[in-house]
RNA sequence: GGGCGAUUAGCUCAGUUGGUUUAGAGCACCUCGUUUACACCGAGGGGGUCGGGGGUUCGAGUCCCUCAUCGCCCA
């Protein structure tokens, strides 16, 4: 073998993943023989590119699936897409935009002819660059949500929910996106703070040379005022009961009305009322019997009804009307001034407030299990912190506007045969529809041209909220939802809280009756150097595959999750990355050393049957067992972060530091072939370790290791078990009490800028008779670390003149330095040893001089500080006694 | 305006039910080192009193109150 000094991921990240692909590892059938472990992904939109969100989210499900598959579970991870409605038809808009077509001038057939080309030509992109990071998806399930079968699930639960009463359509005020065209969920409204201007205008009271002054921020609307309002408790405008005011411009007459909900503290105390174009204007033109004036059209220009400005930008008339008003003498004056306006998380324009029919998802009663089985942990969430904000949400959940004023999305199957408000019935197709609609009316002469079925599509969520139930088909048969329902772990971002997690769980408790998945891990929002979140249109993400190519699959997935824990942010720097790809290095270099001293002809079995006799083998299998132990409890919390940190530390800091270094034979002499055994079978364990991590330097090294059959693939290869008996914690203590002494030896080295090479006579002076023969036992391992002279251990070894010296865990070493010492060096050396010791005794007397602490803590802890106190004491004496030598 | 969460080394974060260190890790930093796996490395080292204030307790980064700053969600 001759491997490369540098690992070079590019070649072997291709070779192992089309490997795993023709070997169907990661597919998945029903077998009842086996626990099925499934994760459905975040379907991403379809015509989407992938962005540092996804590289986290699914680099996570990866770790989570991985596992999974090799504890044995039935590992299911389904993908798919989603058809993003809106971004998507916005995407094709301005495509056929640019081919000088308006979609204006499309039938819908054709226009949704467009759609399916650009989808075909774009979708799934972000699919393979998936494959590029390892993802190990069952790709032969792939899922979109206008798959035919998945459009009828979302179409049948529509009616379904009709039938139920649970959807319903209404007249209300809703959210307006002028740019789509369309109007959006409360959810889909981004609330920003801005600069705006408060303008103040005086309204004529009718047979009056009096004016009330009105404060807005969006005066345009005037033009849909019919009333104005005011508190009736308000003292300054009693005189104003039952007047009426003209409205400036337009010379509107309109009602002064009287209701407690004005705010008298707020602008003048006066507000204008425009029923048509405000939210809580509405409820009180419903309250006054107000008229509505539908001043805006839908593209955000002023309309008709508006009189005055027809045509013109909504922006531009705000601009205009602020100068007219003036004009007029009505304006009396403008304030700079913060407030909040919605924007459309799309398009990100304005979000116009506007009253029109819509379908609705009432949902009160269908949150109710939703909300119970999050805060019984029936559902957990990690971390937990965010079961408040679910809380919240739920208990002041508002209805769902469904309906979109869009063409590409699953129509909404309602069927119009009339223009009444109730002329119209729901059903899956033109057939049903007309039977039920003849049934409704009783007119058996009714045809299908008199049927006509409703222009609007639905909220993409409305489909993608069965996603956990309809890639299983799990509307029409039983045999694989029954199977892989509910799923094991969703991983999402936060911010899809309510847009799709809430949903999901709300259909999976009214279709399944059941939750959707047992566990939701929340990741944390990637962000740049300045804490911006990355975005497109920022263009402050780097490329995900330009950081593969650069940094590996492995080296990207490790430095992503090293820096976030669950629901933690993460500010991106590429360094992170560079910290995977030392990490990919490092390894790749320890098995390189291996190899390099593996000899032609010989026959080497990895075997964890280690040499009972040889501490370090002992040590590094005991460091094994509690890094499994510690990994899979991390595991069962959800901690990624630390168990990557564990195995991360195990293999660089443990095995390469300290187990590699003494297994490395004499200088000239051969590497031992059962050493190597060992050391192979060590590292096997480690790559299986690794191997959720960092999938493919893991898996070229395990079949770098042996000859591999295609059963034998690391990807499918048997998660290591805790083995309480390798557990030997013993072990552990007597090695670290050899790494102590070597890093004495070390710093005393530094201290003295004595070269590595410089050998040195050591002496251990042990506080017991057995750590003496333990110590002596295994001084190999202090000889095989230190270039040393000689070394004397004992309960009564002598302190040699002139030497450095240090207390290690109670015991004294001794390096004699004649000549070579530096007097004042080792003299602070220990003086600030005596003085660190010191402050530290003070805190343990500190407590122990306390009688209502030795009275009143437990004995334990009081026994404790007693046991600290003694042993400081001890060391500082032999410290002082130390320093003797050099006054 | 209401609610939630944060505030620990230069940066990013750990710190389980208050009692093993006068608080840990990685990165960054400083010093030394080309010891035949790795300079994408090794060895050693400096650095925080845990946002401010108050309280509970024998004892608080760890509980309570308050102020400040930041973030998120909802109006």
């Amino acid at each position: 073998m001759d491997l490369p000094k540098i690992y070079q991921p590019a070649i072997i990240e291709d070779k192992w993943y089309a490997y795993w692909m023709e070997q169907g590892y990661f597919h998945s059938e029903v077998d009842h023989s086996k626990e099925p472990y499934t994760i459905v992904i975040p379907p991403p939109n379809v015509t989407g590119v992938l962005h540092m969100g996804h590289m986290l989210n699914n680099t996570i499900q990866d770790v989570l699936i991985r596992r999974a598959r090799m504890q044995g579970y039935n590992a299911c991870w389904v993908p798919g897409t989603d058809h993003a409605s809106i971004a998507t038809e916005a995407k094709v808009v301005r495509k056929l935009r640019e081919e000088g077509i308006k979609k204006g001038d499309l039938s819908r057939d054709e226009f949704m002819e467009h759609a399916w080309e650009w989808t075909h030509k774009h979708g799934g992109i972000i699919l393979e660059q998936l494959k590029k990071l390892g993802a190990s998806c069952d790709w032969n399930r792939t899922s979109f949500t206008m798959d035919e079968k998945y459009s009828e699930s979302v179409i049948d639960t529509f009616i379904d929910l009709f039938n139920k009463g649970k959807i319903y359509r209404g007249a209300r005020m809703i959210n307006w996106d002028p740019s789509a065209k369309t109007a959006l969920s409360d959810e889909e409204v981004i609330h920003k703070e801005v600069n705006s201007k408060l303008y103040h205008v005086r309204y004529q009271i009718v047979d009056s040379s009096d004016f009330v002054t009105i404060a807005t921020t969006r005066p345009e609307t005037i033009l849909g005022d019919t009333a104005v309002c005011i508190n009736p408790n308000d003292e300054r405008y009693t005189h104003l009961h039952g007047k009426r005011v003209i409205v400036p411009l337009v010379n509107r007459e309109v009602p002064i009305i009287l209701d407690d909900y004005v705010d008298m503290e707020f602008g003048t105390g006066c507000l204008k009322v425009t029923p048509a174009h405000d939210v809580n204007d509405y409820e009180l033109g419903e309250r006054h019997n107000l008229e509505t004036i539908n001043m805006m059209n839908a593209d955000g220009t002023v309309s008709e009804e508006g009189e005055l400005y027809v045509g013109m930008d909504r922006f531009d008339v705000r601009k205009q009307i602020a100068k007219d008003l003036e004009t007029a003498g009505n304006l009396v004056s403008i304030e700079d001034y913060k407030n909040k306006v919605g924007y459309s998380e799309r398009t990100d324009v304005v979000i116009e407030p506007r009253l029109s029919l819509q379908w609705w998802v009432s949902m009160k009663e269908l949150a109710q299990p939703a909300l119970e089985n999050v805060m019984n942990d029936n559902i957990q969430f990690h971390p937990p912190k965010f079961k408040n904000t679910y809380r919240h949400w739920m208990e002041n959940v508002k209805d769902w506007c469904i309906s979109r004023q869009l063409w590409w999305g699953h129509r909404i199957p309602a069927f119009y045969y009339g223009d009444g408000p109730d002329d119209f019935v729901v059903a899956k197709d033109e057939e049903d529809a007309l039977e039920l609609a003849r049934e409704k009316t009783g007119d058996q002469e009714m045809a299908f041209s008199d049927l006509r079925q409703d222009e609007d599509v639905l909220d993409t969520w409305f489909s993608s909220w069965l996603w956990p139930i309809s890639v299983f088909d799990g509307f029409y048969s039983k045999e694989e939802v029954d199977y892989y329902y509910p799923t094991k772990d969703l991983v999402t971002a936060p911010e899809i809280m309510f847009f799709w997690v809430a949903r999901m769980i709300i259909a999976g408790y009214e279709y399944r009756n059941e939750l959707p998945f047992e566990n939701v891990y929340y990741t944390g929002i990637v962000r740049d150097k300045l804490g911006r979140k990355m975005s497109k249109s920022l263009g402050n993400s780097p490329d995900p595959l330009d950081l593969i190519s650069t940094y590996g699959a492995d080296g990207v997935r490790m430095g992503m999750l090293f820096s976030t824990p669950a629901g933690n942010d993460l500010p991106f720097d590429s360094s992170i990355c560079e910290q995977g790809k030392k990490f990919s290095n490092k390894i790749w270099n320890a098995f390189r050393f291996l190899t390099l001293n593996m000899k032609d002809g010989v026959d080497y079995t990895p075997t964890l049957e280690i040499d009972e006799e040889n501490l370090a083998d002992r040590w590094m299998m005991t460091r094994i067992q509690q890094t499994i132990q510690a990994v899979d409890e991390d595991f069962a919390a959800y901690k990624l972060n630390d168990a990557l940190k564990r195995v991360y530390s195990l293999i660089w800091d443990d095995f390469c530091d300290w187990y590699i270094e003494l297994a490395k034979p004499e200088y000239g002499k051969d590497f031992d072939p059962q050493k190597m055994n060992v050391a192979l079978g060590f590292f096997e364990v480690l790559m299986k370790l690794l191997h959720p991590f960092m999938p493919f330097i893991s898996e070229e090294i395990w079949q770098y290791i042996q000859e591999r059959s295609t059963e034998e693939s690391l990807c499918i290869s048997e998660w290591p078990t805790y083995n309480v008996e390798a557990d030997q914690n013993a072990d552990a203590q007597t090695f670290s009490l050899f790494q102590q002494v070597v890093s004495s030896i070390r710093n005393i080295r530094a201290e003295m800028q004595l070269s590595p090479k410089e050998e040195l006579e050591i002496l251990i002076k042990t506080k017991s008779k057995e750590v003496a023969e333990s110590l002596t036992a295994n001084q190999w391992i202090l000889e095989q670390l230190q270039s040393l002279s000689s070394i004397t251990i004992g309960t009564d070894v002598e302190k040699p003149k002139a030497c450095s010296s240090a207390i290690v865990d109670g015991h004294e070493l001794y390096v004699p330095l004649a000549g070579l010492i530096d007097v004042d060096k080792e003299r602070e050396r220990i003086e600030s040893e005596i003085k660190r010791i010191e402050g530290w005794l003070k805190g343990v007397n500190g407590k122990l001089n306390n009688a209502n602490f030795v009275n009143n803590a437990p004995d334990a802890v009081v026994e404790n500080e007693r046991n600290k106190k003694r042993d400081g004491e001890a060391n500082l004496a032999k410290l002082r006694e130390q320093l003797k030598d050099f006054e």
